[in-house]
RNA sequence: GUGGACGUAGCUCAGUUGGUUAGAGCGCCGGGUUGUGGCCCCGGAGGUCGGGGGUUCAAAUCCCCUCGUUCACCCCA
């Protein structure tokens, strides 16, 4: 208890089973990007600060407060990725992937870092799992994210989630409306609470946010994105939309959804869970077709998502989900006292090369001790191996479910043991 | 950054209005079978009661400070 290291404030360890349940969760979804036609892409945690202050805004929560950032003995300052779009961005931009043709659809897992105070569904390292398409402006692109995030649930048995949708208008049609609803806010101002007022000078759009009664009434009559959008922002949002219904994903349009990060463009959508606590967004994403340009490309067209690991399986453990079955030993190889240690290492080697997880004692332990450790690691079969077994060329299996033993020679335990484990 | 709750054994927790060597269950180790697990029985190891200071004859218990955990706000995956 008084250990004198602890993992950092909010982050965490991960040990087993714990452990390998977060990396299958993390595989099958990454098996889900590779079927819908994304290719992985890895970036170091390391990018140069100016890259997140540029494409995240800085005005932002995240760049103003919650980045790790350091200067190395260079003198360059660095910082510890707090989401993975920009990077994969300039990932591409660095390895000229435009000219592997269009649209490049990539996707990324692996720790962010964001200095935040930690809570349920929060911490200062947690993982995402993300995927980008970039170069094309078709709203199908929209549907296929979001499809994405729809078919990882599936293949998860997560349900009852719900998906909130919005478009946040394009260079032509937001400046207009930023400054309706800044005018709307300035009029109002003496009726909102004073967050509201720190936010209608920052970020106007999450005043919609707020929960004050009086706010809420306040607000009612502000003027609305989604009715000053402009004709191509209003189309593209049609087609996302019918989209979506022609694949059956039920969604509900959220007129005042917005995301916290200042590239965001067209499209935004959100997908929340019950039960896992305040911070119930487990995946989310939208389109951000100026990024590329302001990150020094050519004019270039995008839309991306991404989900938190550590919320994705909050939701798992809600909805009593574990599809990832007991881990076993396949096989302990056990030694009776007086036993050849070297016989046994021997085996044990044997059986591994057959692709046979094998383990055995290293703690110079009884036989009675050695089975009780066989148990605990859910060894589906005991080899059992003592001076007597030796001189007549056998060895004892023993199964410890049926609490059968029987023997077997020597030569053929690897065989007899493939045979044992696959006929179960 | 702000607010609330909570820190006693590896884990989950008891611990009466401050009162002798601080407990339980689970787990761990050993025994009950000269070489056989899971159930049961017996025994054992394991604790600066988060840390520091104060009050008191006496503090896990009361007070102050501090560190940490956790939930919520903010914000976000």
């Amino acid at each position: 208890m008084a250990l004198k290291y602890h993992a950092p404030r909010g982050t965490s360890d991960l040990v087993f089973p714990e452990s390998e349940k977060v990396e299958r969760l993390v595989e099958i979804a990454c098996e889900a990007c590779a079927l819908y036609g994304y290719r992985r892409v890895s970036t170091p945690v390391l990018e140069s600060t100016g890259l997140f202050r540029r494409s995240i805004g800085e005005e932002t929560d995240i760049v103003t407060k919650e980045m790790y950032t350091f200067e190395d003995s260079g003198g360059e300052s660095l910082t510890l990725r707090p989401e993975g779009t920009a990077p994969v961005v300039r990932a591409y931009l660095e390895a000229g992937l435009r000219s592997e043709g269009l649209p490049q659809k990539l996707y990324y897992a692996g720790p962010m870092f964001r200095r935040e105070r930690p809570q349920a569904g929060r911490f200062r390292q947690f993982s995402q799992v993300g995927a980008e398409a970039i170069g094309s402006e078709d709203p199908l692109l929209d549907v296929e994210m979001i499809s994405l995030s729809v078919a990882i649930f599936d293949d998860l048995g997560l349900q009852r989630y719900t998906l909130l949708l919005n478009t946040v208008g394009c260079r032509a049609c937001r400046p207009a409306y930023l400054e309706d609803l800044t005018t709307f806010l300035g009029d109002v101002s003496g009726r909102l609470c004073d967050r509201c007022r720190e936010r209608a000078k920052k970020n106007p759009l999450r005043v919609f946010d707020c929960k004050e009664e009086r706010c809420r009434e306040t607000l009612k009559n502000a003027p609305v994105i989604l009715d000053a959008v402009c004709s191509g922002c209003g189309r593209h949002f049609e087609e996302v939309i019918s989209g979506l219904e022609r694949l059956g994903v039920p969604f509900s349009v959220d007129k005042h959804l917005v995301r916290g990060l200042d590239y965001y463009t067209r499209t935004t959508f959100e997908f929340k869970f019950r039960d896992i606590g305040a911070q119930d967004t487990v995946s989310a994403g939208g389109r951000y077709d100026y990024l590329v340009e302001e990150l020094g490309g050519p004019d270039t067209p995008a839309v991306g998502f991404s989900m938190g690991v550590e919320r994705l399986v909050m939701a798992m453990d809600a909805q009593g989900l574990d599809p990832f079955g007991r881990r076993r030993l396949d096989v302990f190889i056990a030694g009776a006292p007086g036993v050849d240690r070297g016989r046994l290492l021997e085996l044990l080697s044997r059986v591994r090369s057959e692709g046979v997880s094998a383990d055995t004692d290293y703690m110079d332990r009884g036989l009675k001790a050695q089975l009780k450790q066989a148990n605990r690691l859910d060894a589906r079969l005991v080899v059992l191996l003592g001076p007597d077994e030796m001189e007549r060329g056998e060895a004892v299996f023993r199964d410890l479910e049926e609490s059968r033993q029987w023997e077997v020679p020597l030569t053929e335990v690897p065989a007899r043991a493939l045979d044992f484990l696959g006929g179960r």
